[in-house]
DNA sequence: TATGAATGAGATTTCATTCAT
DNA sequence: CATGAATGAAATCTCATTCAT
């Protein structure tokens, strides 16, 4: 026992930091195996390929991560049909879920984010934002008619975006939790007062 | 007559839709040579090397949108010391002419905003807002003490890079330059609006 | 069995071949590769570059080379502490191993002599020139002494020079030991009159 | 008129300094033209191929050369049928005008004698050994006989070569001319007096 | 005379992948 | 489980040379 483990864990460790270093299509594997202190073979061993070494390691969290969007927005639309209430807390423990997540793998986030051309996450950020617009959609539609106003929407597409991209800047910008938490939650104070701003006139 | 140019043209053609739809890294320079209908060597009379091949499709456009912005923010930074008078009207001329530019040379800014790693343009987005920093500091700095307000340096440094990926999502996104430029004029007044509302309190 | 070991001593001998007929520089890795009935990649897996390839050959009768012509000197220059007596014998022993080196590695040593610019050993001549020099300035000071006159330090370094140049015209010119050795002996010997006969005004 | 002259002479130089600096082999044609400011055309209407290039520059000086050891040696040759007198004035005389001959052509023979591997000239070495070795062999001829001595063939050859070596030395080490003459005049004296103390037994 | 364009073959090196053992 | 060898295609780039104009 353990050899077994060990082997494949090593090939994850140092595919992890080759990925980070050089990106998806340019990293090597003969790299990778040669850091991991093992032959190519054992790597097709337990890996089909480049492809799903990559999987390996990217699967996992952003699966979790596609869960817990999910399960918030459920919980957000089944919320919208209720009356108005203190919401805000929630909205906050939700970013901190997030956040918390997005950290505990800070290395495949940036990875899949930033360095993923060339994998099947290579369009990532788009699926995110598809997942989001959804969402949004529904919400800004209901906010539309609560608040009287009419939404836009290719806006609110780039609102989807513009969220995304707070949270890359976030993550290619501060490597601390906890100032990332801060930081995030006075962006999305920003962009909620814009938002009513836009929507209020 | 016409053959010179031609197949420097040729060239630079195929390198264009090779680069655009590989990237820099992926980009081959021999199918690039094969599409414009001549050898490998023929591509390096022309040009000393792939990153100059790059070079004679991007330099052009790339150093003419520095010198739209640099051009502008000086005049920003002379009318900030004048009484404030009706500014949007310039703002918008600006803008428009930034979305031309832009969209002058769509192919080009396509690459170079998202497709330029591995040359000498993959931090281009991190020089531009270098470029914008310096501006919206000082802007912000004058902003903050008219409304009596401070201002935060990280969210100044966001808030740059917010307005950078507004209008890479623009061309990510949006083909059409009339459709774009509405939505790019919506996406700053939307900015400005939270900005305001986050200085404002 | 054998298959592992077979390429790669089939690349080193088909790799002696192409260096010793073209020169390092001109010497093909494909053709080496052809001619060892093996793909490009295979020579990759067995070596770094072309200068590895190159250093596979020659490093092992370098490094012993130098490795004899230390110990050597280091007993010449312990005995010059002693009383003078029939130190001959010695050298004729030490010139018969040193020859029995170069041409037990016959083609390194022409190689390395004579077609080895471009690689690591393109100063290889330079290289034991300084050795020698280091050994031969400080027994051409005892001698001198000894014999009451004065050595030139140019000349000094013309022997070690003169004495190089016999040992390459003796490799480029002389492919039999024994005949090469004979030879050897007499150019030392005229070497060593002319050298006394210089002192000894 | 002049422009003619002009472009073969700037071709020439720059092919000097690039033939000297990176040895025939590796010396790159484009490189000579674009230092000369002229396009790789016009060095095919002046020259019919690389080879010609270098001959250009160095047929000339080797040809002289020649000519003044032809010239010597038969004078030489000559003189030994007569009885011996004062002759070193006269060897002086020579050493002194080959030295000259080399010296007012610094760059070609040292590019002749180091660089010239891959041209027509990668033998002159041994060409000049056949030359030397042809008088050599007469005069030790005689005299071995006028000694009463037997001179070996094999040392014969290796005599020439280690006065052209001498001579290699001496123009790869010393740039200034009058200390190459003092230098190879000491060196010359040592030759003979080894020379003699060989034969005298 | 000379240009400027183009060829075509060659160079070294890297890579993901395969497979017998 | 894992090795070590090998493939084969592709990469960028360099070069001497040619030729229509």
């Amino acid at each position: 026992m353990g050899a077994d483990k060990e082997t494949r864990e090593k090939l994850i460790d140092s595919a992890r930091r080759e990925f980070m270093e050089k990106g998806y299509n340019k990293a090597s594997l003969r790299k990778i195996c040669a850091d991991a202190g093992v032959t190519t073979g054992a790597l097709y061993f337990f890996f089909e390929d480049k492809e799903a070494l990559f999987g390996a390691i990217a699967d996992g969290p952003y699966n979790e991560l596609i869960a817990i969007l999910k399960s918030h927005f459920e919980e957000d639309e089944a919320l919208m049909e209720q009356p108005y209430d203190a919401e805000e807390g929630d909205h906050d423990a939700f970013v901190e879920e997030l956040v918390h997540h997005l950290y505990q793998n800070y290395d495949v986030f940036h990875m899949l984010l930033t360095k993923a051309q060339g994998s099947k996450y290579e369009n990532a950020v788009d699926d995110l934002a598809d997942i989001l617009d959804e969402t949004y959609t529904k919400m800004s539609a209901k906010m539309g008619s609560h608040y009287g106003g009419k939404v836009n929407k290719a806006m609110v597409h780039w609102l989807t975006h513009m969220i995304l991209d707070a949270f890359i800047h976030m993550i290619t910008h501060e490597k601390d939790e906890k100032k990332a938490l801060a930081h995030i939650k006075k962006v999305m104070n920003f962009i909620t007062k814009g938002w009513t701003a836009v929507i209020d006139k």
